[in-house]
DNA sequence: GGTAAAAGTTTACGTGAGTAAAGAAAATAA
DNA sequence: TTATTTTCTTTACTCACGTAAACTTTTACC
């Protein structure tokens, strides 16, 4: 099958019969050369197993084809999910996706950004840590690589695409009012600004409903959501410190830990005769419909929020339409009725 | 604080005072410059904000710095977990560690070990997927990259770590006959070699203790793991088709699955009295401690696998010891007893 | 203080591509 | 067929750094 060990462009463009700089553009774009040009250069691509090296490519070209994925936290798996669906639409799109994550802490996403902006990316889709972030450098980042800003609306880059807590809040808080005792609102220290207009979200859909808001804010800090929602749920089951039978958590992660606490101090949970707790989340997180029971929620439509994240880069990559004025995009969420609350 | 524009190792090494061949030599290691002159290089280095082109570097570089990790599905928090692992590792090794993800298809995984490769890294980490892997190709990867191979025992690369499926299921299924009904063995269509090596060491421990080893096979490909679990445990419940009143799963996600299933049928979960099931799971997945009521499983020892991976990969690398017998390391799995058998 | 070893400087070339300019060849239109 | 446009070839230069060789300066040690 393979005739001959090919070193470089230059001894490829041999074989083929075609100059180098013509191979080099198709490499470019196979669409700008001749369709036999291209015949050729695909037969002999089959033949001979070359690719141009990465780095000599990368090196000169002024826009790489490389774009810049940074999240959070990898290991949670809503952006694990996120991370996937960037990267195969990247793929699609012919261009280079290189995922990072900052595993929570400052240090490492600082790393990241500096590693990234060295790649010179023509791209970059970022959710920054948030409260966490260096925001000088993230924001210097943001202003040397075309960046589009994702679920953490981080004051920065040229465009954001979110999902629109005011609005997800309302619907999830109408829906435990109008079915039950009004929630209160579970939150851990916010790391992020959503956490942030979440509570703010819940505060005012409850005052528009003439309920009184109720916060409770838990101590601990960190991305292990879970193991907060279960020991602080358990120290407010036992204090009996929850002023609503109704609860709403901040996100699904804190929720799964608060449904296991309930479970260790034998509440029932759901709306159901019989059962002492509702319990509701946010996100629709991967987990969340194999929770005992199954987990309300509000979903975050990850498909949607990807897709126009990676539409709106490349539209600045390509130079297309260009938004000067950091167009903020909110995405609704979906009411998930499951048997939680 | 930022005196002047640096655009290459020249201009940086014009303002330093130092030759260029000597500052690319403090960039390939600091330690290999006299102290002054390190010195003088960082604190230019904090004056001026240089870092050398990492495409430049790795053109002419015989060994690049960089380390692929591949593995099959990151949006499985295992994964997730272990490449945080890996890459903590490799960067405080100062190597530049590059992550992967097959996202469960044969054609991904492919086009990542091509791209992987024309990096031209120092190594790979490569957890292949396993019985969806295009074997030739991974095969091909390995010859050509030194390679490790960790948590799927896919036979190739230079070495391999992962658990010790034979004494992790021995463990479990010892103290699951030892403390009630013997167990049945839940498995869904085996995606890699641990499925069915975890299979046959049921089969034998059953054997060994003198009971009847029954394996129960659910329909069902693809990673959604969860939902297998889940979706079949319904059925399996319904039909009332388990042979047992305790069940081992084959990991703890078909587990997670198989919980969420006993509480949508009514079926109470655990070992106390009253309860009608004991589910037991194996990996100690991070989710494992939130179900309802908590799993019962085997831990991986992530820690341990992940540093002897980096370890010997670092010495096939650095070219000390090089194991030529591809030694295969396994790790012991630890109880970890919750409340759901 | 003399000397060997270590570290630095200069010079020069290699790497594998991108890219620009000028001219030749091929395809298309008139 | 001719004129025009498009595509390709040739040539040459660039990019940012690795690296080797020969030579010079510093450091370390007795």
């Amino acid at each position: 099958m393979i005739e001959r060990k090919i070193k470089n462009m230059e001894e490829f463009s041999e074989v083929v019969g075609i100059s180098r700089p013509t191979v080099s553009k198709y490499f470019h774009d196979p669409e700008s050369v001749r369709k036999t040009t291209r015949a050729k250069i695909e037969e002999a691509l089959e033949r001979f197993d070359y690719r141009p090296n990465i780095f000599a490519i990368n090196q000169n070209r002024k826009l790489t084809k490389t774009i810049g994925i940074l999240v959070p936290f990898l290991a949670d798996p809503f952006f694990a999910e996120m991370v996937r669906k960037i990267e195969r639409r990247c793929i699609d799109a012919g261009y280079w996706p290189i995922v990072f994550s900052a595993h929570g802490q400052q240090s490492l996403e600082n790393n990241a950004l500096s590693t990234l902006q060295s790649l010179r990316p023509a791209g970059a889709l970022i959710a920054p840590l948030g409260r966490h972030s260096d925001f000088e450098v993230v924001q210097q980042f943001a202003e040397e690589v075309p960046t589009v800003v994702f679920d953490s609306n981080v004051n920065v880059g040229r465009a954001f695409v979110g999902s629109n807590n005011f609005q997800s809040i309302g619907l999830i808080v109408d829906y435990l009012c109008r079915t039950g005792e009004p929630p209160c609102f579970l939150e851990m220290q916010p790391v992020n600004p959503n956490a942030n207009k979440r509570r703010d979200a819940f505060v005012q859909s409850m005052e528009r409903l003439g309920h009184e808001p109720r916060v409770i804010r838990v101590e601990g800090g960190g991305w292990e959501f879970e193991k907060i929602g279960l020991e602080e749920g358990v120290r407010l089951i036992s204090d009996r410190a929850l002023p609503s039978g109704t609860v709403l958590c901040s996100n699904d992660r804190l929720a799964v830990g608060l449904v296991a606490a309930a479970y260790h101090k034998g509440l029932r949970v759901g709306h159901g005769p019989g059962c002492a707790l509702r319990v509701a989340g946010h996100d629709d997180h991967p987990w969340s419909q194999f929770t005992c029971p199954p987990l309300t929620t509000v979903s975050e439509d990850y498909a949607a929020i990807t897709e126009r994240s990676v539409e709106i880069l490349f539209q600045l990559i390509e130079g297309g339409h260009v938004p000067d004025d950091r167009p903020e995009i909110l995405m609704e969420g979906k009411l998930v009725l499951r048997a939680s609350a």
